[in-house]
DNA sequence: ATTCTGTTCTAATACTATTATAACAGTGAT
DNA sequence: ATCACTGTTATAATAGTATTAGAACAGAAT
């Protein structure tokens, strides 16, 4: 499991550990129907508490990203041939708008902004 | 001043606030060289305190977007011509690639996102 | 001068993040 | 059936953050 904590950083371990585990799926690293490993086991990999691992785990759960099957492990759901749900768009619609306007006060137009944003995507499934 | 603050969001009250001044930056509904009210006086505007606010325009300090004059109050930064300095690359950068990959985790494809994001930009710049 | 400004300090409260133990009950493999 | 492993739950302690409150200070603006 390719994930590396920065104990020290300001974004929350757990937050930290979400993300990473959202891009490994992402890139396809970590397949739909793949059993995550268990909270023990990944907080020992990664010297963090078990607790901490849980939190990051319900936090994907309550993304739809992952389903926790209690008492057993942790699976991670299909993507979606849908696209989103409503409240999967409304979500990363809230957290995109106030990025962008920073970006447009950092001088970017619509092209630099599409163009970073492009470039990001390429990383992400070409990586 | 048209901000609107929820208590009881997750998001901390002085990032609603430092997020929605810098939305009113990027709509140029505040321009550069303007001054921000009195940490004071937007604090009884919103019903919040003094220190908040504060705390809400010493994070746009940070990210350069502002100017504070010790003991005479805030200004709005000129959006750079010159772009994005590294530092202010860096963190749009970082915030933006989770977000990305989370789009992606949705089932969200290069072309739905670039749409989104497109379509987020044209409301902040066209009103 | 007087008011307004951000600054600084102390303080209290509530909440969050993280760790540490421990016990519990269902799961899965042997 | 045993036994190790699983997520769950509970308690507790520590540290840090967010928010509010009140007060005092010194420079700025008029």
């Amino acid at each position: 499991m390719f994930i590396q904590i920065e104990p020290t950083s300001e974004i929350p371990i757990y937050t930290q550990l979400a993300n990473q585990l959202i891009e490994l799926i992402a890139t396809g690293t970590l397949k739909a129907s793949d059993a995550l490993p268990s909270v023990r086991s990944l907080a020992a990999d990664l010297g963090v508490n078990m607790h901490t691992v849980n939190k990051a785990y319900h936090e994907l759960e309550k993304k739809k990203i992952i389903e926790i099957i209690p008492k057993s492990g942790a699976i991670i759901n299909p993507i979606s041939s849908n696209g989103p749900s409503d409240m999967q768009m409304d979500l990363i619609k809230l957290h995109l708008k106030p990025l962008i306007a920073e970006s447009i006060v950092y001088g970017l137009d619509k092209e630099q902004i599409l163009s970073i944003t492009s470039s990001i995507i390429s990383e992400i499934t070409e990586g």
